[in-house]
DNA sequence: AGGTTTTCTCAGCTATTTCTCAACAATCGT
DNA sequence: ACGATTGTTGAGAAATAGCTGAGAAAACCT
């Protein structure tokens, strides 16, 4: 799948060009209305991120630019917050979706996936690790039967977690996928948040088999063993 | 179920267009009174939405004419506010239902749901949970057979929350689903309309267990567990 | 036109969450 | 065994989310 990401604000085009490549998307970067109209004329892209507010060409000028050229690739517009008014203007530009600055890297892919159809990562929406469950639509976490309390920031990390059983995921993967991009999160903060995760779904349950497990030197993985 | 919707200001038809088409209706759209009439009685539509006034022919016309086509197709009517007078014109001219703008787009729904069924039954909704009643045909609220009364917009927020019984609600979807396309609602409105909601529907009824609960940092639920 | 109700925002308050810091513990290489 | 590195944790500061009383503005009703 390509996607071609047209930001002129380099850091946020490049740790969104970052964080999609990691996900096995090939991606392409243009800096500017123009450059991204070229590009996305010429080119053939599964997906295109178009910031609203560009040099040389509005995003939205280049939404209606590449429609009117019959190019019906997806557009996934993005917009800095408080402009909510020009989600009409947006989508009747010719994007597909719509989604404000800042916005945590998840919840970008979950539009991506949306847009290019693809089958739901395991979208019964609940998931599961031994025997515990967490369901994405009831925000609800079990674990052996008995309901646990998360804030959002806990959830959000054992979510990420849960979609990548078996998996060894650094902090800094996880600082990109569960912070916003912009976020400046230091790695310890993962730490603690492994923590308080720790507090409440391995402590409270010696007799079960710990499901956290750190890899010094590597990460942090939820399930498998030892 | 094919659905026409007549409106001048592309905005709005289109808002109305995406909304119906998610709702697996199939929509076209005319923009102009004579276009809509054309359409109207050449293609064979389930329900047409007719703006009041537009050009070329006003709605009360376009009404009017199908009528007197012998087209029968139920008619939803849409004004601009301050134009209650005009209710009775509306219906006179033939249209079987009537809606002020702006409008919650659950409320459309509602009125739509409710003209496709007329033939059928013209029965209205019951929702309940727990000792909780809420009639959507006599817009009637009772909890242990006391009646409850409620402004228009609680009365929205309390069926959309019961539309949706255990599950958990985020001020953004209650916002796009209880209030109007454009309106420009904080987050906070929703926050005092839910204290208005548990003033009438929990605090009067402290023996009975509470139903509105919030979730930090996820949204709102009624039902359910605490 | 005047009074009432409804809708919505604001500002102050509280509780919770988020995040950092720094001290401590565990692990690793030599 | 030793310092160096990496991870854990308690304490607390800062930020944020949610609740509520007050009130402005609009709509509604005679």
């Amino acid at each position: 799948m390509r996607i071609l990401v047209v930001e002129d604000e380099h850091k946020i085009a490049n740790s969104i060009r970052v964080g999609l490549e990691q996900e096995n998307y090939a991606v392409d970067v243009a800096y500017d209305g123009t450059d991204g109209y070229d590009m996305a004329s010429s080119e053939d892209y599964d997906l295109i991120i178009l910031d609203r507010m560009l040099p040389r060409m509005e995003g939205v000028e280049v939404a209606k630019k590449l429609r009117e050229k019959k190019i019906h690739t997806p557009i996934l517009m993005l917009t800095a917050k408080g402009q909510i008014q020009d989600r009409v203007e947006g989508l009747d530009s010719g994007a597909d979706d719509y989604l404000t600055k800042p916005f945590a890297f998840e919840e970008l892919l979950a539009r991506i996936r949306a847009l290019l159809r693809r089958p739901q990562n395991s979208m019964g929406t609940s998931l599961m690790i031994e025997d515990l469950t967490l369901n994405t639509s009831t925000f609800s976490v079990k674990r052996n039967d008995k309901y646990i309390k998360l804030s959002s920031k806990e959830f959000a990390l054992l979510e990420y977690l849960m979609r990548h059983p078996n998996q060894i995921l650094s902090k800094e993967h996880i600082i990109a996928h569960v912070w916003n991009y912009d976020a400046d999160i230091l790695p310890n903060t993962v730490e603690v948040y492994v923590g308080y995760l720790r507090n409440k779904i391995d402590k409270p349950f010696k007799e079960e088999k710990q499901l956290i497990h750190t890899l010094r030197g590597f990460g942090y993985r939820i399930g498998g063993e030892k």
